[in-house]
DNA sequence: GTAACTGCAAAATATTTGCATCCTT
DNA sequence: AAGGATGCAAATATTTTGCAGTTAC
């Protein structure tokens, strides 16, 4: 097992269950983003899906994965990489998604450029999301 | 009743219906985006549930709405301004969501930057969404 | 030992489908 | 008149909640 879930968990003030270390290890894994149904799959149901929604939400609380948008209705999670802490997440880079594949990759060193807003708007924070065919469909 | 919703419809060869022309009428009346559940509210649920379904449905098909994508796991829908057609979206623009009104507005003159993707993907379509405070809540 | 986590059951929501009826063209 | 759209009922799917039992520390 990647020594990295022990820590994740521990710096985070999670206790370490099964459930949570094998979760947390298929985001390590995983290239892309998962959506809930991509995890109960690959964890071929070994726990209730209940269990899979809390540990979801207890990892964006903690800041250890995040939302990522998506233009087609589902619900994917991905793997804040760099200094995100629990309330400020910092990944702002561009999020790719294969026409292809189908899968959802984070470009981890492509940055969301700002653009120019209409007066009056305040902007905080910004997300991308490119869609095309990846590296691996062409 | 805004002459374009009858135009709308007939362009895209919709036969006129009440549900379909109030709920395009409300997109037309609308600054920002608007969720399932905004529909069903605004009309006063006028018409059914699976009414609603199908007319998002039909709509984004004909290319008259879009979804956008956001990072809170809502399901978004806005109208597609400019020359929209069927399978073939031109909505490069910004979307806002704002964090006190929680409204999501579409920036129809802010296009969507290019960005340079890593070697090997090839990009197709972009979004891009940007939250922050708006024109009104300030 | 205690607090936190999990599984199970069940409730609450959300979405989809089939079919009979009604409306648009 | 014919095809398409709607409403209703019901089937599915998704997500949330409560609680009792179990596990991590």
């Amino acid at each position: 097992m990647d020594i990295n879930v022990l820590s994740i968990l521990k710096k985070n003030q999670l206790s370490v269950t099964d459930g949570r270390k094998i979760i947390l290890e298929l985001f390590l894994k995983s290239p892309g983003a998962l959506a809930h149904s991509d995890i109960e799959k690959e964890t071929g149901a070994s726990f209730d899906r209940v269990t899979v929604y809390r540990t979801l939400q207890t990892f964006v609380e903690k800041g250890i994965i995040h939302h990522i948008p998506t233009t087609d209705n589902s619900i994917l999670y991905a793997l804040c990489k760099q200094d995100c802490e629990a309330g400020h997440h910092h990944d702002n880079h561009v999020h790719f998604v294969c026409n292809e594949c189908n899968k959802t990759i984070c470009l981890d060193d492509v940055t969301v450029p700002d653009v120019k807003l209409p007066k009056g708007f305040k902007p905080d924070h910004s997300e991308m999301v490119v869609s095309g065919v990846c590296h691996d469909c062409r």
